[in-house]
DNA sequence: GTTAGCACTCTGTGTCTTCGAGTGCTAACC
DNA sequence: GGTTAGCACTCGAAGACACAGAGTGCTAAC
């Protein structure tokens, strides 16, 4: 594909999409030359920028309006044209300042770095929260409420705590509740969420536990604990794209903000990213939902040691300014897995 | 105020405050007589319609633009034109159908409830979380994670957890976390949170207490758990306001959005429905937020037995059908209370 | 292969006109 | 005196039109 280019063609293309980047307009060739301090004429650029459009590469909106790249051709850029910047100081620095504060909650965590990607891309953040099966059971508490109401609370290695109120059949004494507590954590220790769940249904079967009230009941309430929670993702800065000029049409706005009410979808599609390497890039409708045509998405993975957690990322239009963010991105997550890591 | 008013001015006055209610449009003198069944001609609805304007209940965008009712008017209209209808049965049975999901976190079903308010109601749901501090101490429980970090948790009488990951100076065994919650369950109990705070601070001072190690760690980690977290506030169904055609400009449309970010100014508005005894209505500029100046919120504060928890609420254009919405909004209330409540 | 020149296309903008909805006023009516 | 019909007037929305500007594609010359 890139060798079917010339070295001109691509610092051509190159040009028009920085110049699109920047301005949002399509781009004509008399700006290609003025801009670029090309040594070329309209005329040529516009040969060029023909046969680019031959090959896929731009588009125009209508014969008089200069081209506008194709998602191909950011596609391209992102690929060989880009050179990732390292990230900037200033940058660097603010992200370690939102992090400074005090000790907190995971919840709280994965929200402040979802503003944290907003607030630096001027895009919109977003960050998966790590799924619970995913991680080490470390232990359960029981605590009584009024009556035979009982909040269970489930901890994972990592320090993602999981409640929930159930009701219990009978009433249950505050010391039967220890009881079971260390029943499950000795019986649970070690294991994955998803191993303590068939853990708990093995054991349900055993002929020794299954006459044993206590036990049983023990079961049964951390059953009602484990199952399976909505996946949590923290979006922050939607306003952030009303800033961008190729929305400033509300038929569009709707489409966008509609697409991010519908977080299952975007689990979706960030899910596939969880086992990238790095930094992962989807253009445009590349990313397969319709109402996301004329966003990209850059995400990368967190983790906690060689355990990855979840996924980061910004959204933006496909214009975005990828060189900018994209150590932003990477930076994020980098920093996001030391904090939740054993540091 | 109202006995300024004649019989007929007001029948005119609400037609006309419905009429655009259903419309959003200018009403013109024409369209109240044909819609109402009034036996008045345009040219005598003019003159009222003339005094109404005089009054300050209606103003006219421009000279032949019909006319618009004022918030002076829709404050008339809920307090003594509107008759709050029982709510519609169907309705009712939604709500409850969306709260019989299985026992869950006090966050997800305050996040819940502020999805139904939106998808019911079809404007913004809104729930303010409990201030934590009005809560009642029940127990507090320290996990160990991996070194130095300590996983604290924090209960309430009413289930409400608030957890804190915080460093220990040195590394604790678990066996004192235990002996160290042991010490802080008996020392609270009882207490509101605001009250254990001070308790804290007393017993910091105390002597015993200040060469006991184990002690003297315990309310350390207790004090880092209790600073104050932000008030958590669970906005649902933005989108459904871009439907409303009055939003249909990207300026304004930014303006409410921003508008949301600051959920500062939203809680210090809400705050002060706190005290009410139901439902409570604020319209357009009377809520004193600038940018909320074509907004109407209406809340109702929620409770726990006969302690006020928090408020809830429906963030709809002035012209919202405030029929319709205050009984959802009040039912809802009802309904969360007794959830939360001892039942 | 590159470029200048030129005709052509298309959009955005400003101006003008027309149309319709609605008002305000006046005079007549009950 | 309140109510109504009639009428002139106002204003905005929508359509028609011309014009300028940006950009293209093609051709012919360099």
């Amino acid at each position: 594909m890139v060798d079917t280019l010339t070295e001109r063609s691509r610092q051509i293309l190159e040009a028009i999409i920085e110049d699109y980047i920047r301005t949002a307009e399509p781009v004509g060739s008399r700006s290609v030359t003025r801009r670029h301090g090309l040594t070329l004429s309209p005329a040529t650029v516009r040969n060029v920028m023909s046969d680019l459009e031959e090959l896929g590469f731009l588009a125009s909106p209508h014969t008089s309006a200069g081209r506008v790249p194709t998602d191909k051709a950011f596609r391209l850029y992102v690929d060989s044209l880009l050179q990732v910047r390292a990230i900037d100081e200033e940058q660097r620095d603010e992200i370690r300042r939102h992090y400074r504060g005090q000790g907190r909650d995971v919840a709280d965590i994965l929200k402040e770095t979802s503003r944290i990607l907003s607030s630096i891309s001027h895009y919109i953040g977003i960050v998966v929260a790590p799924r619970f099966t995913a991680n080490i059971f470390r232990q359960i508490e029981f605590v009584k409420l009024c009556g035979r109401r009982i909040l269970t609370i489930l901890v994972s290695e990592s320090g993602v705590v999981q409640n929930r109120i159930v009701e219990s059949d009978g009433e249950i004494p505050s010391e039967d509740l220890v009881r079971m507590s260390n029943y499950l954590n000795a019986l649970l220790k070690g294991l994955s969420i998803s191993e303590v769940k068939t853990r708990i249904f093995q054991e349900m079967e055993n002929d020794k536990v299954r006459y044993d009230e206590l036990m049983s009941r023990a079961l049964k309430l951390s059953e009602q604990t484990l199952d399976e929670p909505d996946t949590e993702v923290f979006i922050e800065g939607q306003v952030n794209i009303l800033e961008q000029p190729e929305f400033a049409d509300v038929a569009k706005m709707k489409e966008i903000f509609r697409a991010f009410e519908e977080k299952g979808q975007l689990i979706t599609l960030l899910d596939r990213c969880m086992d990238a390497e790095r930094v992962n890039i989807f253009i445009g409708s590349e990313n397969f939902l319709n109402r996301m045509n004329h966003l990209s998405v850059i995400t990368a993975p967190y983790a906690s040691g060689r355990n990855t957690l979840g996924v980061l990322g910004v959204i933006g239009p496909t214009r975005m300014g990828y060189d900018r963010v994209i150590p932003i991105v990477d930076y994020t997550a980098r920093m996001l897995s030391e904090l939740l890591g054993s540091g």
